[in-house]
DNA sequence: CGGCCGATCCACT
DNA sequence: GTGGATCGGCCGA
């Protein structure tokens, strides 16, 4: 069983759509208050840059929030939404093309103690982890987190060798983006079906 | 500077 | 199924 890092070169692909299919069974970890958490990446929602009304950068739109996403790919973009929930995006391709993947849940493995105490549960199931704000609560990630590099060791994915059949991946439409007109009909959510857990 | 709103979640009916 | 929590970002005045 492999256990490596995603590489640079993953994340600087122009097709976010694509990175965001790939992304599914991939791992992701994180280690903070030195403690590691984290589990396979089971739903993910592509944001196709300045052409897509539901990204924070469509129409090329800048801030100090989403300069970040104008980043070369590989680095976490990461925002407060509805005042309570920070969510955890992977910023895609090359400097000043500002893709983003949102990554909605995954399967918790690792650490699962720290995320009961963090999230307040008692039992680990998937609803530890089914959200993307649960999920970043779970994890430890906090919009202070936004701009770092997924090359370090705070955050960052995994490819561990686990195969997954096109046949468990289902497509559909974008949660809650319903402002973004015809875009919100893109078929750029991804998740896993899985038959294991 | 004021006001509105959001890539959500959960408790409650 | 519905509404409240809760606050930074963004836009308009």
């Amino acid at each position: 069983m492999e256990n490596i890092k995603l590489s640079k070169s993953f994340y600087l692909h122009n097709n976010v759509v694509r990175i965001a299919r790939d992304l599914l069974g991939k791992y992701l970890f994180t280690k903070v208050g030195g403690v590691i958490c984290g589990g396979i990446i089971s739903e993910t929602e592509a944001y196709e840059g300045v052409t897509d009304k539901a990204s924070h950068a469509f129409g090329g739109k800048r801030s100090d929030r989403t300069k970040v996403m104008y980043h070369e790919g590989g680095i976490a973009y990461v925002y407060l939404c509805y005042g309570i929930h920070s969510l955890f995006n992977v910023v895609t391709n090359i400097e000043n093309i500002p893709h983003a993947v949102l990554i909605r849940a995954i399967n918790p493995l690792v650490g699962i103690d720290e995320m009961l105490k963090r999230t307040g549960k008692i039992k680990a199931t998937l609803g530890l982890t089914n959200g993307p704000g649960k999920l970043s609560r779970a994890l430890g990630i906090h919009y202070k987190h936004s701009g770092i590099s997924l090359s370090e060791d705070k955050i960052w994915l995994e490819d561990r060798g686990l195969k997954v059949d096109e046949k468990d991946i289902l497509a559909t439409t974008r949660i809650g983006i319903d402002y973004a007109g015809e875009d919100a009909l893109l078929p750029y959510r991804f998740l896993l079906i899985l038959n294991a857990f």
